[in-house]
DNA sequence: TATGAATGAGGCTTCATTCAT
DNA sequence: AATGAATGAAGCCTCATTCAT
């Protein structure tokens, strides 16, 4: 909002309106908007509807709807890992810390829940604007390094079976997490709302790091 | 089916006055539409031109885009389920079952990536069309119950922990082999290829089965 | 609906199925649609559901829309005249038959509402279709040739003002009974609803009479 | 009033940026279009080529179809009231205002074919826009309290029979001024194009103003 | 005589995007 | 930096009508 300026204000150059907020503003509500109605689905109308600033800005920042979507969801990407790197699994015994990390992916995913959809929706447009953003990629990089890291201490201490592959091990905790946020409409459309109560959720949870936990674990041991 | 056909009618041009195979050629060609593109995205001309009748025909038969959306999501269901029906696991000791049923799922899913984009696109839509069908709700009835019985038969011979719930069972195979399916384009974007090589799958249907069935097994037996 | 015939009992030139009846069912039908909703509002599939028959017999009897609507006008104007016949105006001195004569008209066509609406539809076509319909003339004519006689009598006994020109007589008649129908729907939305109360249509009515006779009565007698 | 226009803009090719100009073009167009062809039977694309604007401004402004002809509606009832309310009644006396108001409104209706037929069509469609619209109902307000007024000036000075209702009034002039623009395409076409020269509807007119009148007259005067 | 299948033309509407100021 | 006005392309859908049996 700012104070509307009166004439005398306008220095040669304009004034400067917080852009960077702008921006923000915009991408909040694309996220929204995308996340509620897909790509194709969501409309510019509807995203500057949910904007402080007007329709015409979002063309003036970001070029068109597909470049917005692009940001958006590199901002989805960011705002979700952003999170995570407070976790500290080093002080942890290994076991624990993967029990500690499968837990928290898990209901971190069930507290993003657009972030899950933004992501559900690039798959349905086949990652092709995700493929393009080297943002995306670097911020995940540590995901799979940082767990490359528990396991080889995993390994050294003898808690963990050998042979553990990171990119797998990542692949089997999202899976237990991402499909329980990404497919509870049809889910629960099919068999109930049972699994997504609080108690239901715990279950779930609470399994999926039991699972992941055997899984991991060194029979030898 | 057909039965109004003469012998020798399959002429080059195609069928005429055969309403049941014209609407599954329509059914079949929006699946592939609506699985690539999403319900939004994909266009009634586009569907029209991979059929061998006329978009008029699209309405004629089923309304509107989003009745043709609807009966297409059922028939995508009702292809996929039909393939279930064959295995008979009621021949096998119920932890080769169990391990059966996940290897199939998974290999399942793998082949049918136009009904899992479908699933995958209702979520996005908040499975509105699937909650007014009742078709698809007892179509997968039948899942769940299969597994009721399988879990009552390992229960009874001791080689299943006690307590094992046929819905969260359900969900654990869904997860990890439709999150495979799902999320290949943006996972292999992030974290490379190597998953989903032949050898990759393998590796990941073999964990599979081995987290669900540990996860399953007795420990006192 | 006639049982159905048994075989054998198809001879050769095919059996009839009262073909006069069938065609009046749809003409009733065609009434009833273009009366509610105008000629390029009615639709023909509407028409069709509201009969025993089917569409295609609908082009078969009556060729096209234009067709069935000019026929359907015909039938409306025969419907009405039919109940004017009855009269019998001639018993009746000129004043009363007059007054008669306007009375019952302003019920008549108050009681023949779809009528009216087909001829406030007709006059936004430009009454198209009723200049090429010889049978409504032929119809009309009597109308006027009636009025004629009255007022020929009237003059004669002195009780009518000199000077009554039968075309414009009808005219006033009919706008004061035919604006009372056609008119119904916009002026109670804009005015209320009394005149449109029974107590409220017979105010009209007399009033209508009072103001029609007041004008032909001779002043001098 | 277009007042952003610079001295000097009436360009050879038409206005720009002046909106209020670009709904009254739009607007006197959708009346003329739908006037003569009625609503079902206007089309946007014929109301567009009566524009100097294109198809796609009409959604712009007025959203859907329907919008236009609600908002054409009003401007038809508005351009008529406006002309009716130079008349300046109160200083005749009673029956004189009375036989202006009816010759006046005889004329005007007669001036204004296409309002005649928009409420035509209006009653086709029973009505339903023009009770969602506040707008006419309010301008209509003022034709009956005028007419109150004066009924309530010609009781006082006893000109007027007592008792006489202005919503009456108002329909029995309404209907002999209407009906002779609304039917006159049936009514010519089945008794002839007498009335409806010059000398007919002076005749009519007249004869209108007679009748009213002498109905309004105290008889006791 | 009768019916369901099929059709082409045309109408309404939406949406991302650009222009003028 | 900001805004309302304007636009073209394309999408969905309806309707009278005809075909095949």
């Amino acid at each position: 909002m700012g104070k509307p300026l009166k004439s005398g204000d306008k220095t040669k150059s304009g004034w400067k309106q917080d852009p960077e907020g702008v921006k923000r503003d915009i991408i909040a509500a694309a996220i929204s908007e995308f996340a509620k109605s897909g790509f194709t689905g969501g409309k510019i109308d509807d995203i500057a509807a949910r904007t402080k600033t007007s329709k015409r800005m979002i063309y003036y920042y970001f070029g068109d709807k597909e470049g917005l979507y692009a940001r958006a969801l590199e901002a989805a990407y960011g705002n979700v890992r952003k999170g995570e790197i407070e976790l500290n699994l080093e002080g942890l015994p290994p076991l624990d810390a993967l029990a500690k990390l499968v837990s928290f992916t898990f209901d971190h995913h069930r507290k993003n829940p657009d972030f899950i959809r933004m992501v559900m929706i690039e798959n349905v447009h086949h990652a092709e604007h995700l493929q393009a953003s080297s943002i995306i990629t670097s911020l995940n990089a540590g995901a799979i390094s940082r767990l490359e890291g528990l396991i080889a201490r995993g390994e050294a201490s003898g808690d963990f079976r050998p042979g553990l592959d990171a990119t797998e091990l990542h692949w089997q905790i999202s899976a237990l997490s991402f499909f329980n946020v990404s497919n509870q409409p049809t889910f629960s459309a099919l068999f109930g709302n049972a699994l997504f109560t609080q108690r239901g959720q715990k279950s779930l949870r609470d399994r999926a790091v039991e699972m992941i936990t055997a899984f991991a674990r060194n029979p030898d041991k």
